[in-house]
DNA sequence: CGTAGGCATGGGT
DNA sequence: GACCCATGCCTAC
């Protein structure tokens, strides 16, 4: 405790010392006097009321001379100087004065080593205070109480004149009983009880911690029963600020009356949350506030079971994830261990028994690990513990100990709303259920994390209220990735969803930037699966979005400035016809409308928003479908559901294609089953074939086989491709640009790419390398296809394919596809495509386990539809869902070919922005070098961990073809 | 391959 | 810049 520069008393001495505990003056032991350093003698007492510095109440009064002398506080120069015989000196006139002849104004001032202050005599005008160390009572001046209790803002201090009993320690005043005490008396069984503590121990040690918290004045008052809160709650926010930070605070003495007065007189204390300042301890002084059991009495009380036990509140800890994991291991802040648990030297530590709040006894085994120079304090084993008590990342686990017994126990507090939610809770956000999700709005926290995800459901639950703009989300470079996944998250694990009660840096603090981290394990991530593929199926690209890409190894993402918004579930039908339509439930007249394929549909839609269909843009507009027809729709989309999620994510290609054909079947009738069965059984055959898709492969009639497309068509295979062939052209000179200013920075990260896929890299071609790019670099799969007769409209850079040819061999000159070109290639079923490749299989060469399965070509271009589209569809099925098909991870920063658009759910490792990933090119003939085993092993094992979460089968036939 | 233990890392304070 | 601590990550089992 930093004290002021002062003099010793001693005339003959005059030391002058820095205050400072052993630097001049000492705590003498066995009293509370300070010891001058230079000649030893007792000075003052001590003193912790500067902050009553200038305040009338600060001073006292010498009975003899009258001079009103400092209350005694080390600040001051001008003390009274307690005697050994009891009495007191004034500095000023050198008179001694008996102690109670003394207008103490400061509680502290009075409170001698040892010694009880004989109240006889005055008992009306004192309080007793019993000093259960040695069970000697004293009696307090009622304006000494006051003054301690001002500390805490309170200066309306009841009369007990009128209704004090002296004769007891407790007194009442309006049916309530008060209980004047120090915290080791503090009785929680006693109702009412206000458990004052005026940090009246004798013990010398106590006094000293007390003397040494933390240098804050405010502080130094061991009341640790009556709260820091009041102080928090009447002080100025600036003042509270300064209490974090360790800065000495004066707190002004308030009118509040927040425990005593008469305005909350009829509000029992005993439920108050307060912050209570730490028990005594080794180095508790440095104990965050974060720390602070916040334990109200009634907890406490529940804690002691009604014995009459002392409880000592030590310190709470909100749990983080990893806490309330399955890893058992409670991480305990450094300076709580220090200070309340038992002093270990050895990493091993020592069992520890801890009790829980029902009587249990849990051993667990305290122990720290080196970190830094430091310790790392755990508590190992807590997990029984944990589950017994119920508790989630996110709730409360408090440390007390019952004293005198020094026994430690274990109180928990669920976090407020800690309810898990249901099923059809989760599912109503995945559906986007607007009263539901009315109600996470509201109880979600504006924190970081959350408000991006907040604002985008708020947004889309309720546009027209939404006043925030959604893009928010990302302001703080939080990526979607991160906010949905903390939402999932917490939805899953049944996180409370913070109520709007503690003030955002706060709640930042404790849970929002340590839930950026929550983990979901991977049981957490299988019931994750269930839900957040709903939740999935529902995100939109957001309206003209205009993606920039980004390629991280191979993989290409589509970074969003605006964050995805939440659709409606949509149901999409196969015409005979071989169009795809999409149907939509209106939320008023809950008629189905059809709509195109291709349409965005928001969560909430009604026939007005209908722009497709004027005829039916009202809800007394017919249903196009007959009632039966709609039923069937709807049961047949429900068991498709059902058969996907039954099969867990891993189904045959073949089965949500054919479901979904006989979907189609049941709603367009018999007289479309022959043409959509051709179409089920050809999708059937052809995985990148899929209803419901509208990339340019799939929206195109199988096996090749549909009519020849004339150079000036306009149909959507032609206007697609001449998208795509735009997009590319653009951002190939927009490449070539960037390509020159960062040529050399270019050719270092080529080199890396090269050494990590060298090895096995038919063509050499660097990773992710966009094939137009490559082909000024020798490289050219277009014109490589286009040797052998054909283009691969799919064409990635690294297909590098079992024929070898597409080697370094100089094409320049070749960089431009025609229209007809990539027509034609687009109207080749993919079997000719793969024969003509040289290849059988598109699985006989991928691991089963392999991370990019989904990459097949199909896939691609799919993605690249959903580019060209600038937007995204999705199917009950979640097939051409955008955000990244099972097992692909960006994994560092690589050339940025062409692009897909997808967003991803998962978490990524570093935060960023990125919604967009494309399945890795052609995994077919993806080098495994080697020396990348290592990091192929990190990505799996992320993969396993985080993608597990949204790894559900996107695009769902599985790339077999035989 | 899964899990647990122990240390390392890095964001936050 | 130091420290704390949540969690990552490696290794052994």
């Amino acid at each position: 405790m930093g004290l002021a520069s002062r003099s010793c008393v001693n005339a003959e001495c005059g030391a002058t010392a820095a205050g400072e505990w052993g630097k001049g003056w000492a705590l003498r032991s066995g009293g509370f006097a300070n010891l001058c350093g230079n000649c030893g003698m007792a000075y003052e007492k001590f003193i912790f009321c500067d902050l009553f510095h200038g305040k009338e109440s600060g001073w006292r009064e010498c009975s003899s001379c009258g001079k009103r002398l400092h209350c005694g506080c080390v600040a001051s120069r001008s003390l009274i100087v307690l005697l050994d015989n009891g009495g007191v000196q004034c500095v000023n006139c050198a008179k001694n004065s008996d102690l109670n002849s003394v207008r103490f104004s400061c509680i502290l001032c009075m409170i001698h080593a040892g010694r009880s202050i004989d109240c006889k005599g005055q008992s009306s005008m004192l309080l007793v205070h019993r000093d259960n160390l040695n069970g000697s009572y004293k009696h307090i001046k009622r304006e000494e109480v006051m003054l301690s209790v001002g500390d805490l803002g309170i200066t309306s201090f009841p009369d007990i004149n009128q209704v004090g009993n002296s004769s007891s320690q407790t007194w009442r005043r309006d049916d309530r009983k008060y209980v004047v005490t120090d915290k080791r008396s503090f009785n929680p069984t006693n109702p009412g009880c206000l458990g004052i503590s005026l940090g009246t121990s004798s013990n010398p040690a106590h006094m000293a911690d007390a003397c040494d918290y933390g240098g804050n004045s405010h502080l130094s008052l061991p009341m640790s029963n009556l709260g820091a809160e009041g102080r928090e709650q009447t002080r100025s926010q600036s003042a509270l600020q300064q209490v974090q930070k360790g800065q000495q605070v004066h707190p002004k003495p308030l009118k509040s009356s927040l425990l005593f007065g008469s305005e909350t007189s009829k509000e029992s204390i005993s439920n108050m949350r307060v912050a209570r300042p730490p028990g005594e301890g080794r180095g508790r002084n440095h104990l965050l506030p974060r720390y602070w059991p916040r334990i109200t009495d009634q907890e406490l009380k529940q804690i002691s079971g009604g014995s009459n036990s002392t409880i000592v509140p030590l310190f709470e800890k909100v749990l983080s994830a990893s806490d309330a994991g399955r890893i058992g291991r409670l991480v305990l802040p450094k300076a709580c261990a220090e200070a309340y648990f038992p002093p270990i030297s050895q990493p091993e530590g020592l069992p520890l028994r801890i009790q829980d709040s029902k009587g249990k006894d849990w051993i667990f085994q305290f122990r720290f690990w080196p970190n830094n120079n430091s310790r790392m304090y755990v508590l190992e084993g807590v997990t029984p513990c944990i589950q017994s008590m119920q508790l989630q990342a996110g709730d409360t686990v408090t440390f007390s100990r019952i004293d005198p017994e020094g026994k430690l126990v274990m109180g928990f507090r669920k976090a407020i709303n800690s309810v898990p939610l249901q099923d059809s809770q989760i599912s109503a956000i995945a559906n986007g259920n607007e009263s539901f999700l009315s109600g996470v709005i509201e109880s979600l926290p504006i924190v970081s994390c959350y408000s991006g995800l907040l604002q985008s459901l708020e947004a889309t639950a309720c546009p027209q209220s939404s006043g925030l703009p959604a893009h928010r989300i990302l302001a703080d470079g939080v990526s979607i990735c991160l906010v949905s996944d903390n939402l999932a998250s917490r939805l899953i694990q049944g996180l409370p969803l913070q109520p709007l009660l503690v003030p955002e840096k706060k709640r930042s603090r404790n849970i929002s930037s340590k839930s950026k981290r929550l983990h979901i394990d991977s049981e957490d991530a299988l019931e994750l699966k269930l839900t957040w593929e709903d939740a999935q199926d529902l995100l939109r690209a957001p309206p003209n979005a205009i993606p920039s890409i980004v390629v991280i190894e191979d993989h290409e993402f589509e970074e969003y400035e605006e964050p995805p918004v939440l659709g409606k579930k949509t149901i999409f039908t196969i015409r005979a016809s071989g169009g795809n339509d999409q149907w939509v439930q209106c939320d008023h007249c809950h008629k189905w409308r059809r709509l195109p394929a291709d349409a965005i549909v928001l969560s909430k839609w009604v026939c007005t928003d209908n722009a497709w269909d004027p005829k039916r843009s009202s809800c007394s507009a017919p249903d196009e479908m007959g009632e039966k027809e709609i039923q069937n729709l709807l049961q047949l989309n429900a068991e498709l559901k059902k058969r996907k999620l039954s099969t867990g994510y891993t189904q045959p290609a073949e089965e949500p294609a054919g479901l979904e054909a006989l979907a189609t079947l049941a709603v367009l009738g018999n007289e479309a089953t022959q043409a959509a069965l051709s179409v089920a059984t050809a999708t059937t055959k052809h995985p990148r074939h899929r209803p419901g898709c509208s990339c340019i492969v799939c929206i195109q009639p199988p096996s090749g086989k549909g009519p020849k497309h004339k150079p000036t068509c306009t149909c959507n295979v032609c206007m697609t491709v001449r998208r795509r062939f735009k997009t590319l052209m653009m951002r190939k000179k927009k490449r070539q640009s960037e390509q020159e200013a960062g040529a050399h920075k270019k050719l270092l990260s080529d080199k890396d790419d090269a050494e990590l896929g060298s090895s096995s890299k038919a063509g050499g071609l660097p990773s992710g390398t966009d094939p137009l790019e490559a082909s000024e670099s020798g490289y050219n799969p277009v014109a490589a296809d286009m040797g052998t007769g054909q283009i691969d409209l799919n064409c990635r850079p690294e297909r590098g394919d079992g024929g070898g040819d597409s080697g370094g061999g100089g094409r320049a000159g070749q960089t431009h596809m025609s229209m007809m070109t990539l027509l034609k290639v687009a109207n080749l079923p993919l079997e000719m495509y793969l024969k003509q490749n040289g290849l059988t299989s598109l699985v006989s060469e991928q691991p089963a386990s392999s991370s990019s399965h989904a990459a097949v070509p199909w896939a691609v271009a799919e993605s690249e539809e959903g580019t060209a589209e600038g937007g995204h569809q999705a199917t009950t099925t979640g097939r051409t869902a955008p955000w990244p098909t099972k097992g692909t991870l960006p994994w560092g920063p690589s050339p940025d070919p062409p692009s897909s658009s997808s967003f991803i759910l998962g978490r990524l490792q570093t935060p960023l922005r990125l919604q967009d990933q494309q399945p890795s090119p052609n995994p077919i003939h993806r080098p495994k070098p080697v020396h990348i085993d290592a990091r192929k092993k990190r990505i799996d094992r992320l993969l396993s961990k985080r993608f597990a979460l949204f790894s559900f089968t996107i695009a769902s036939p599985s790339p077999s073809i035989h």
